[in-house]
This record gives C-alpha cells, structure tokens and sequence, in this order.
DNA sequence: AAATATTTTTAGGTTAACCTAATATTATTA
DNA sequence: TAATAATATTAGGTTAACCTAAAAATATTT
C-alpha cells in the first residue's frame, strides 16, 4: 500500500502534531496543512483503511507502528534535504523549508544515504564548505559568467553533450534541425586552423559547423 | 498561468520530441510518457489553452516562445539535478534518472544555481571530488555508523534539535509525552558527573534524563 | 441544564489526470 | 482506388484531492 504524496503529508502532520501537543486533531491537522476540515476526515479515512492510523470518528487521530515509521521517515528526509539547502547550499532558512517540501516524496534510501553523507562531509571539513562558500559567491556574481563551456572550446575527439542552443531564433531553428538538440552526444572529428570549421559527428552523421556557430551551442563534456 | 507538474511535463516530452525527430506527435508523446494517446490530446488541450503550444487537431504539436522557454528551464533543472545525483553523490546513471524526475518541479532559481555551482565545484576540485567519495564510501560501509549523536555526548550551555527518539516502544512513548519529539529544540543546563543525570531544558520546562535515556535520543547540535 | 460556541461529520460538487471504447481521420498497401 | 492499418479524437467513466454548506456531536458558558 504506497501511499501518495498528499496522505504521506497528512501522515507527517499528525506525526508533528502528535509531538508536539501529545494527540492530533482534525482542525489542527487541517490548520497545519491549510485544508479544511472536512479534508483532512477524508484523508484520515483513507490512512485509516491503509493501516496507516487509528481513527473512531470523535476521538484524537493515531498512528499504527506502520504509519509512525513512514512518517518518521518522511521526516527524516525532509530534514536532510533542509540540512542540505541550509547547510551546504546556504539557502536562507525560510526559503529552504519552502523548497524542502515536494522532494521528500522522491527520495529513496541511497539518495538520502548520499545527501546525508555529503551534509556530514561539509560539516566536518570545514575548509571545504569555505572554499565552497567562495566558490558559489563568485559563480553568483557572475564571475564565472557561463556555466556551460561552448563546442568551440573543444578539440579532435572530444565527446560533448548538447546542452542549449543559443544564438536568434533563426540560426537556432537551423542548428536543431541538422540534429543539434539538447541531450544529444557529439564527437568532434576534426578541428579546422583557427577553430573554423568544426567537424562533427552525431547519430551518424557529418556535420560541418562555423566557428560562430559552434560558439552557440553549449555543452557538456562527457 | 503557472503549469501544474504535469502539464510541465508534457511539455517536455514535446520539446524532447521535437527535438529528437523534428516535430511531435501525438503518439510518441503518449509512449514517452507512458500514457494513453487520448490523455495526450487532453493536455495539449490545455497547453493550447495557456499559450505553451500551437495545435490544430491531426497537425503537429509545436511549442511556442513561451513554451520553449518552459520546456528548455525544466529540462535544464533536471539536468542539473542529474549531474548532481552522478557526479557529486555518485548515484548510478540509470538510478539517478529515475530519482531526477519529479524533483525538478520543486525548483527555483536560487536552487538551480546554488546546485549548479555545487557541481561545478566538484568538477573543478577533484581532490574534494575524491576526499568525499572516500568519505562516503566508509560512511556506506557503516563506518560512521550512526549519522546523529545522541543527548549524552554534549555538555552544558549547548542548543541541540532532537531528531529522533530511540528505544523500546514504552521508553521512547515516555520521552515524547516529556516533550522530547523531533524538531523540538532543547537546551542542556547541567550535566552531573559520569554524566548521570542530565539536565535539559525544553519550552520552558525542565527536565532531568538518566544517561540511558540520553543515549535513546538523536541530536543535531544547532 | 439550557444556550452558545466549537469541532466533526456528512452530503454533494469541482477539477486534473488518468482510463476504455467507439468513432473519425489519415496513411499505406494490395 | 479500395481495403487495411495506423493515428487521432471524442464521449463518457474513475479516482484523488480539494471545496462549500448543512447537520451532528462535543464543549463551554451563563
């Protein structure tokens, strides 16, 4: 019995209400989770038929075994992505709650081991999370202007990905249709004195490109 | 007119679509999504609707400027969070994709760029890159067992955030009707020698906990 | 205890996102 | 070109997750 995301929501806030005032009630649970009332019944009655929680209608709201462990859990990787925002990223408090909430639900073991991982490793190595910290003020300030480096910053054999084609929307809609789109790998064959042309190959087939044009497509090395 | 998760993916496989074979139709939009040819025509429906894409029933689905540049975000955000789950966390390509889908929907700006950032910092900086697959290899591995502390390991005058509450069924019941639930915020105020008992405060209140108990609970200092 | 207020529940409605099955349209092939 | 196959569209149904508004049950005052 997988459970959606919004009852994985419901079993969160009876699980924080239950926290934090000992018991959960309809109208807190709905007060928390900005529905009305009656949704938050309806809700119950399902988590109820799952097993998920103990429910006789007028009574407080429970959680089975069952339903505190999904809801630990689903806690459990809300802090950790909190902790990730907060911690190493640095997003603002308040911002990084809001953002939390959604990604929870997509997580599973070894993306939550990794990121908790990757949490501790900063908090222990301080001077990496430094390094990072000016790292990411730089790249915010534009410094390292361009995220993607361009095709024509490559040579002889290399294999690109296709990220983005820039340029005005006619050289564009020219460049997607030789089959430079996002996504697709490419491998240069050869490299004109100059850097212009550049030879390329994808699915197969040769393309020859302008070192004007080559500098709109951005990509990833692979 | 903000797309709901769905739609944004929609509009995705038709940029995808269009990009890869030159235009979109309904059919493979439906197979790249796993839907049902007439949920297609649905969507596109309601994308038509918003703007995202011009279609006249039997033509091609086509996007529009507006679609484009949504289709093209997207798809950058979840590229990004690829790159990230491959990269930085190591999670096996295949894997990661899975995990991709979904989180990019829960993205803002800042995000995307304090992630890009983060992966770009990685990539420039092997010697992290390597410092920190050691790191969570032995992390995997159970080495740093377990990833919170517990209460007993701190002194006085330090702010901890419960985690988690550990123990049997009956303890750790006790310790949460006391207040001691995850989230909440606590204080310690002394700590007696051989560090039993332990004295804490918590809303106000305070509390005395036996070693043992201290032990049950997880905590992240703040 | 009666009156009032609060909370919970039920009944019935809406919307997005799916579906199946039938029909219409467009392509392909004999 | 007629027959067949492939695609697309419509019509109508289902489910989850919301809602409003009225009724029922509980609590709280006077």
């Amino acid at each position: 019995m997988a459970l959606t995301e919004t009852l994985e929501d419901y079993l969160q806030a009876i699980f924080h209400e239950e926290n934090e005032k000992g018991m959960a009630r309809v109208k807190d649970v709905a007060k928390k989770l900005a529905v009305r009332a009656s949704s938050v019944v309806e809700a119950v009655n399902r988590l109820k038929e799952a097993g998920y929680v103990l429910y006789e209608k007028g009574d407080f709201i429970r959680l089975t075994e069952p339903g505190q462990e999904v809801a630990q859990r689903t806690f459990e990787r809300n802090l950790v992505v909190y902790r990730f925002l907060d911690q190493v990223l640095g997003v603002e408090p308040e911002h990084a709650r809001k953002l939390t909430c959604g990604i929870e639900h997509h997580m599973d073991r070894q993306f939550f081991d990794a990121l908790s991982a990757l949490c501790f490793f900063f908090e222990r190595n301080s001077d990496v999370q430094e390094k990072f910290r000016r790292f990411a003020d730089s790249y915010e300030k534009g410094m390292i202007c361009d995220m993607y480096a361009t095709l024509d910053q490559f040579g002889k054999g290399d294999t690109l990905k296709v990220i983005k084609v820039s340029g005005d929307a006619f050289l564009r809609q020219r460049l997607i249709a030789m089959g430079l789109t996002p996504g697709q790998e490419i491998v240069i064959e050869r490299v004109a004195p100059l850097g212009d042309p550049v030879d390329v190959v994808l699915r197969g087939y040769h393309l020859s490109l302008r070192k004007e044009e080559a500098k709109c497509i951005k990509v990833e090395k692979i």
